[in-house]
DNA sequence: GCGCCGGGTTGAAACGTTTCACACTCTAGA
DNA sequence: TCTAGAGTGTGAAACGTTTCAACCCGGCGC
């Protein structure tokens, strides 16, 4: 049905070899050969079938994004930021979200390795990495907003020393204990943070007291903060990310607090949304959008030095 | 490098044929032939090659989604929609995000159809439907959000009557005018609200302000609600999306206004972020998953049935 | 007049699958 | 004993590209 190269080839009256170095390699073929050869292009509507390029040339000109949650603003931003780099180098940008879920990412793991792309970012939904291993050394690979201890490249954070920063900031106010909301430990990014938190509250000698949470989004903030009491709040609490701590302050402004007078937010990620809201949130900001820019060129980089040497990189 | 059938079937001691019908016709084959082809397969690691497949059978087991604004929260949920059904017919989604650039649409569009995918479901970036002419009909194709007029099937909303149902509900409330803050008439849900609520307006007798803004965003509606006059507020606000919805509730908020008591917010979409404001938003709820998953199952329907009428569907 | 060069073009192999038609071996029924 | 048919397995073609080696041909230097 669709137009072959072969067909174009027939109308221009050329072999198909020819009509490739058209599409390819332009400055090998004459004037008014490439004429003719558009020009039965475009009369045939023909479009290459990049199925069998690959197939001949071993990998497609692609690079697949696996994060957990697309709806979260920090991973839209970064996407952005893959994207703006990858256009550049016209490569196309696809995206996977995982929801979170394991299972699912170890679906579309299997898929990503049967198309064999230019390369993978990944911000594993566990730290249990089961899922390089999926990839194993098949493909190009840089961990994404997480950090590797040694066997992959990766392009990360430094999370202890954000939420220092958050901790840092709160002690300048004159806080003297804060509460500290966070998903499971098996997130990479709640665990330094708590890490990095703990640390510096000591050092400024700040009480914590820390809440647990399921899942780092707005609901379950809205929920956890309906379980505080109202009338006997901490002066301070930072949140894991900033969808957790904007369904905090939503659910606490409902209830009558005033923010900050009676107590202080502190969230992660510095999501658009965030300063936004009604009483603009305060946040550590991260430089999502140039993570997956850094990421990508990274994996680029590594491709083509044939040196190996996994990078880590630190913002 | 990668291990490929060949390899497979030499080690098993079988044809390339039968370990191809291991893979995808098992039945066909005998039980300890199974077993032992299935350990060549973990010994070798190997990982079929997808671009072979889909040169062969014509078609990737795939679904491109594209879409103008992945952090909008209801693309995002569409989205969810459509994996839902995607991941019990095995296909996989994949999601481009044009930004609204329509040169960006094209661009995805191009490479898409080289891919061969199942299908495509599009929300198309501008009214000026020249992003189909790229697919012709080389592709099954499904409109997401927009009416078509005919020559493609399409999932869409009843945006007319959904403006009529916010102007019916003010009406109720009492208010005798509006402000109408919408986006450029390019935009189909635009125009279509404009003119449902222009007709709900008259019936109700009530009076339309127009403001316009150039993007559907949070930053849009800030920056709109930072050139009224907080004391002189209409007492009703109906906003073309949540998003500009939100922004212009949190600044007028900031500014002192009292929501809903000096005045009424209205928007569309109904995503999680506007229930989980300061002050709930009202908001006109669309079925975002429903028509994603809609979408998608009117696609696979159409590709079985040679029978090719184009169906809209309205919700 | 000869050999060489280089620009332009091409034939054919190769990429890794799926699938169709066919072949082989048994068993059961006539 | 012969045949039909079920159950397994395989050889080879086909999918649509890219690329390499080879070819053709006209012009140039000798």
């Amino acid at each position: 049905m669709a137009a072959s190269i072969r067909e174009v080839a027939e109308i221009a009256g050329v072999s198909i070899a020819t009509v490739s170095n058209v599409l390819n390699r332009p400055e090998l073929v004459a004037d008014p050969t490439i004429e003719r050869v558009r020009a039965a292009i475009t009369e045939t509507g023909y479009v290459p079938n990049a199925s069998a390029r690959q197939l001949r040339v071993g990998s497609a000109p692609t690079i697949n994004v696996v994060i957990p949650d697309i709806s979260n603003p920090f991973f839209a931003d970064l996407t952005s930021g893959v994207e703006r780099v990858a256009a550049e180098r016209d490569l196309a940008v696809l995206i996977a979200s995982t929801e979170g879920d394991p299972e699912r990412e170890a679906r579309y793991l299997r898929t990503i390795v049967e198309q064999r792309p230019t390369g993978v970012l990944i911000t594993p939904a566990d730290t249990t990495h089961d899922a390089l291993a999926l990839l194993g050394d098949r493909l190009p690979v840089v961990l994404v907003d997480r950090h590797s201890d040694g066997d992959t490249s990766s392009v990360s954070v430094d999370d202890v020393r954000g939420a220092a920063i958050a901790v840092d900031h709160l002690a300048e106010l004159g806080h003297r204990q804060v509460t500290w909301v966070v998903g499971p430990e098996s997130i990479p990014q709640c665990a330094e943070r708590t890490d990095g938190l703990t640390a510096a509250a000591a050092r400024h000698d700040i009480a914590v007291t820390t809440m647990r949470v399921d899942h780092l989004t707005v609901a379950e903030g809205r929920s956890l903060a309906a379980s505080l009491d109202v009338d006997d709040l901490p002066t301070a609490i930072v949140c894991a990310n900033d969808l957790l701590a904007l369904g905090v302050e939503f659910a606490l402004l409902e209830r009558g607090a005033r923010i900050p007078d009676d107590v202080s937010i502190v969230g992660f990620d510095d999501i658009e949304f965030g300063a936004a809201a009604a009483v603009p949130l305060t946040s550590v900001a991260r430089p999502s959008a140039e993570l997956g820019a850094a990421a990508l060129e990274l994996l680029l980089g590594e491709r083509d030095d044939s040196d190996h040497a996994p990078r880590q990189i630190r913002f």
